[in-house]
DNA sequence: ATTAAGAATGTGTACGTACACATTAAAAAC
DNA sequence: GTTTTTAATGTGTACGTACACATTCTTAAT
């Protein structure tokens, strides 16, 4: 169904028909309801083809995420939203990526200025830097420029989309994975390793729902939480690894809340003899706790589909704006429990294709 | 870059490009070297939007699947297929779903028939039926239709596309998780729960590889594994399931190698008393599991993304009909592991969003 | 040298939409 | 009743591609 059908149907010209369904005016009352009312029976749906191609507009998308170096977190959403934009590009969307130092706030706030200077037609935000994020965001806002958050949310900050985790049920189910796992008593080892001063709301939001599903369990009675900070910057970290690691002899199982449990699983490693059946769960699929996971050291990873966040995030765009669609403001993605045994058809590099 | 532009930079007729681009002929030597080194030197991709408002092809799809009542498994499949048709049909992708019973093959046969009849440019086909799933796709060879597979495969078919699962690293994944959450010795029983007496290739290889696990662990020495088939055809079912249960009360866990797992959740539940300890572990996401699973009854379920499938199956036809691209002949999809704890997020309507 | 046949190349139209511009109809001003 | 203004409606062009058709250029046959 066309303009041209539906203009022939009420008896008008193609323009008026056009002026109806862009709302453009100087339609006179009588005929606008007319036409709209043919619209509507005939259920016309635009051909985004001939749309598409007179529209010819391209879209310039921003993300601004933290950097990396291959085979940490964020190397996996930087993929997912690359993927993204190999799919989206011939509908217009054009991607750039502009990295930030998550350990160094005058260097997100230098690519910030950057992107509202490049005034991009929407932006792709890793919170990571609470604060100033808020403070980017409310500068978006201002210039009507349309944000996606991934990863962590900014609460009531007018976000197109949010993509991200349910960080607190994630620890939940760390938890619950570390109950089935245990089978004798002891202490259960909170470790947060960070190379950074900086809060970080998920890492705290998975420690709380951790001890929420271990204070409320049966097992409280039969085990001792403990909680220990690793600073990565320190020149003794090792030394306090491995001391936090077992400190009582009594140790049963460690838990990372978040990618940077291979330090823990190389540290069990290398004292498997009294550490061997400590009980290891952290989060993340990155290449180094794979490696752990395979050899059986780390017991349980949790993900929160990475690569999809960044596909999705970008994907939000070119529904609001090629397609014209709402998009829903909040997106938790599922909280995936690997072990070895389907390890594989998650390390798949082909996650994002849908 | 466009073909007039290239057109210009070789000083030839648009058409002369439009000749060398899709390989008509009529293009002497010389010329066809010209224009296809400049093709390759701009890096030309067709605008799709004028390709495909001038193409205006539509696709017809048939997918012949099970039929269904509300809630069960074969729901989700069709759920995914219409989602992705709600999505692609604007690039003319059209669907049509024709469903089989299950349990007669005469009804495969007949919708086959009319399948064939209704000469569609692309078919998805659960090929649940072994046999006669394989005569199918031998027609379908023949007349040069195109069809992917969901669910389960059929070795060397040649179908442009594979979409399922492992079925029999499931049921080592399900063994895995069954160890994890026993604590005391005694007996793990496999109840299989059918109401036909067709062969199903899925439910076999789950045992296997339940079995393979077990017998390769620790924990053989503690438990004996037994295996039952309940009829839901039978008159007396009900008490054959209730039997097969915990027949020498020493039963620690169940695996059901299907959907069907809520006849077993039930049956606990109305034996509390006796059976409450009982690990249960199955398949599938479907309401009547969930149930069970947010009451506690049932322990883990076994999921491989029903909806994406679907969803998969139908977007390849897209991929390869509309984008004219290569579409992977397997995609195995990941083997999620739902638990209390991370339900909540898989059980939401938008799984398929991607 | 002229013509016919065939190869090579060029031109024109359509697809459905958006938007600028042109035209007509109605109302207001004189 | 004529002119001016404004409202309403209609027309034409462009987007980039595919394909039918028209034209020009070669080459061989007469």
């Amino acid at each position: 169904m066309t303009i041209k059908e539906i203009a022939k149907l009420a008896n008008v010209s193609l323009g008026t028909v056009d002026r109806v369904i862009h709302k453009r005016g100087k339609v006179s009352k009588k005929t606008e309801e007319k036409v709209s009312a043919i619209i509507k029976k005939v259920n016309y749906q635009p051909n985004i083809y001939a749309r598409g191609l007179v529209l010819n507009k391209s879209y310039d998308i921003i993300a601004l995420v933290p950097s990396f170096v291959e085979g940490e977190y964020w190397e996996m959403p930087s993929k997912g939203i690359k993927m993204a934009e190999k799919n989206l590009s011939k509908f217009g969307i054009k991607l750039e990526i502009l990295y930030f130092d998550q350990n160094s706030v005058p260097s997100f706030i230098e690519k910030a200025d950057e992107l509202i200077k490049l005034k991009p037609d929407g932006v792709i935000l890793a919170p990571v830097i609470n604060f100033e994020a808020a403070k980017l965001t409310k500068k978006l806002e201002k210039a009507n420029i349309p944000f996606s958050l991934i990863d962590s949310n900014i609460p009531n900050s007018n976000a197109l989309s949010f993509i991200g985790q349910d960080a607190f049920q994630s620890g939940k189910l760390a938890a619950k994975l570390m109950c089935s796992e245990i089978k004798a008593q002891g202490t259960i080892s909170i470790i947060t390793i960070k190379n950074n001063e900086n809060h970080n709301k998920t890492l705290q939001q998975r420690i709380e729902g951790f001890k929420d599903y271990i204070y409320n369990s049966d097992f409280i009675a039969d085990i001792s939480l403990t909680e220990n900070n690793i600073h990565l910057g320190s020149a003794n970290w090792e030394e306090c690894l491995t001391q936090a690691c077992n400190p009582d002899n009594d140790t049963v199982g460690i838990f990372v809340p978040s990618s940077m449990i291979h330090y823990v699983a190389k540290c069990i490693e290398s004292n498997v003899d009294t550490m061997g059946n400590i009980k290891l769960i952290g989060n993340d699929l990155i290449a180094n706790n794979v490696k752990y996971l395979k050899k059986g050291i780390i017991n349980y990873l949790i993900g929160q589909r990475p690569e999809n966040q960044g596909y999705l995030a970008l994907e939000s765009f070119y529904k609001h704006l090629v397609l014209e669609k709402q998009v829903p403001s909040e997106k938790y993605l599922p909280l995936d429990i690997i072990t070895q045994e389907n390890l594989m058809y998650y390390n798949d590099d082909d996650v994002v294709s849908m």
